[in-house]
DNA sequence: GGCTAAAGTTAAGCGTGCTTAAATATAATG
DNA sequence: CATTATATTTAAGCACGCTTAACTTTAGCC
């Protein structure tokens, strides 16, 4: 089994923990872009390794040693996302594709390096916790969907998913980034879509892109 | 045929060129630490995809296509290399190993702006020539190996190989840097060591050792 | 509970980049 | 030039991470 492969499963799966139910091998087809059969190939080998605790036709889980390589991936993938985006400059759209390839190859020693140059950042440029090196994951303030706004109430954006490119882009492009204020002017019932103001312009988005933004409320 | 495989062939190849005969199937295998008979392998893939001009039991030449690719493959990791040991102040000996891996997952965009952020390096930290991104290489000092060196003579260091970490850590602890002046002070016949002094204090060497240091010379 | 749709697994096979062992071509030497 | 040593290629096979197709189990629904 080759580590970059092994890596990826393993992050996925543990960045599914966060959502709380165990995660489906369905699920990780998906995410990864491959065959079911390649998932029941791999977990097979995860679970002859000691990474994943995994019977046939029952449930996956991490054992806490696979628990421990995948929160390090994260780590890893997170503080290049930092890195990439604070230090070289690497636009918010972009560090995401651009991490998933690096975070595989830097030593460890390397990623402490640049963690201190960084000055220990607890947030990825997504709003993503960044686990420290001895295990502890930043907590996140309550945050929710967008697309649970009412109407007239007014919130501020924790945290994006990172994963999908023209999303970033064009969120970015209407002015929504980490922190920034959004008001709900309208929400239309027929298809969930809203109309938010963002610094001072007001904009229509639909339900897809609002489920991909969280935020914190404001005022409800 | 995967990425990282080709960029490992093709940039052995071409840094091989530098000097100036036509590689062996032999060196490229020791060089990779292979069989010579994944390089035949190999050699068929590549040339079957136009980067290698290659017949068999005859001699093996980049295409300009291949060259092209290869050049760029070792501009990437020697701007690596900088921005490893320049920005993130990785240690002189480690910073081969950690670009090894790092050049075949960064895109060109980001070792470009690497490159801005460093001010167009013309030479990595162990002297070797940055090709540019229009595919010029800087030239370097004439430059011999240590272990010609006459008894009495001065010179000053202009690059070292850079694929032995152990060699590398051993000659930075006695002071032997880029640019530093060596006396050598003694030259024995029988195995070729030499005495030298660095910076003041003086150090028996193999020859071994001095040849992979290069020098310009400063007096005979 | 029985039936069906969905999820998961097995089987067979493919491309890649290696390996070792055997065969063959080239180079070196007397 | 003949012989031997060395370099290179071929052949057969292996581990890996996938694929599709067929089969089995589980979950959802009446
Ligand atoms: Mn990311
Ligand atoms: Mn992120
Ligand atoms: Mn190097
Ligand atoms: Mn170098």
């Amino acid at each position: 089994m080759t580590n970059i492969s092994k890596e990826d499963y393993l992050s996925v799966i543990f960045k599914h923990k966060d959502q709380n139910e165990e995660i489906k091998a369905t699920v990780i087809a998906e995410m990864m872009n491959i065959s079911g059969a390649a998932v029941t190939d791999m977990l097979k080998k995860l679970s002859k390794e000691g990474d994943v605790k995994y019977e046939k036709y029952k449930g996956i889980k991490l054992t806490k040693k696979g628990e421990n390589y995948a929160r390090n991936m994260v780590r890893r993938h997170r503080i290049w996302e930092v890195f990439l985006h604070d230090i070289i400059g690497v636009p918010w759209e972009k560090v995401h594709d651009e991490a998933h390839r690096l975070e595989h190859s830097a030593s460890d020693e390397l990623i402490d390096r640049m963690e201190e140059m960084l000055n220990f950042p607890e947030y990825d440029p997504h709003g993503d916790p960044i686990p420290a090196k001895n295990g502890m994951i930043p907590k996140l303030r309550k945050h929710v969907p967008l697309s649970c706004m009412k109407p007239d109430s007014v919130c501020s954006v924790v945290r994006v998913n990172d994963f999908h490119k023209e999303f970033l882009n064009y969120i970015s492009g209407i002015g929504i980034k980490l922190n920034e204020k959004i008001v709900v002017e309208e929400v239309r019932n027929f298809d969930k879509s809203l109309r938010i103001n963002v610094n001072g312009s007001s904009f229509d988005v639909s339900q897809k892109l609002a489920d991909n933004v969280f935020v914190e409320i404001v005022t409800i």
